[in-house]
DNA sequence: CTGTTGATTCGATATTTTTCGAACCAACCC
DNA sequence: GGGTTGGTTCGAAAAATATCGAATCAACAG
């Protein structure tokens, strides 16, 4: 029950389609891939929609997310750095990412 | 617990995103929306990956897929005829189906 | 009219996901 | 060393989904 330094990610061949889209059906779950569209961000620096989320469950938000591929999770000093994996994504799923981070927020 | 004839459908303004890719998530429903591309199918001629899903079950798929807004579901004879709903999607999510169609399939 | 076929709905149960406190740890500061 | 901060993990409880039999109906065939 520690803090890993690093955290399991699967491949970009490993990357599935069901588990990508499943990742990305939750609204906070894609808020947060929104954040992260323009560049990394410490975890501690993304807002979340809920305003006083238990660490345990966003911690929780952020490991369906990478274990999905679509965000890496790295140690970073003291706390994380989130990066969205854009250009796995891309190869893997051409047009997917942009498609949905185009889509109309509402 | 009948068959009405018509069923509920979302209009196109109301396609909700989270909604749409929780439906695309499942890969029997996935299968059933590739089914679909090259045209309308009679819900009795779609092939499941299951071979004997109770009809219910089947149903139940359907529904899911149907008040996300992905596929019609219209009265045909004695049975469905299941349409997806391309335009529609096309016009509120530009990109999104043709990239989840166009993902390699394993 | 009767029987069959294709499909929805309900209700109950099974399974999966989510939520969250507690325990734990590593980095940083004093 | 001791305290604080940021974050993961476990385990249990809650909530959401999926599964499937039974009841029901409408269209069609004979």
């Amino acid at each position: 029950m520690a803090t890993p330094a690093n955290l399991p990610h699967p491949t970009r061949a490993d990357l599935d389609l069901p588990s990508v889209l499943f990742a990305l059906s939750d609204p906070e779950r894609l808020d947060i891939v929104r954040q992260l569209r323009s560049g990394p961000l410490d975890m501690a620096d993304c807002s979340l929609r809920v305003p006083d989320m238990p660490k345990s469950t966003k911690s929780h938000l952020m490991k369906v997310l990478r274990e999905a591929g679509i965000i890496r999770n790295e140690a970073n000093g003291r706390g994380r750095r989130l990066t969205l994996r854009s250009e796995d994504l891309e190869a893997r799923f051409p047009g997917l990412l942009p498609a949905v981070l185009d889509a109309p927020v509402q």
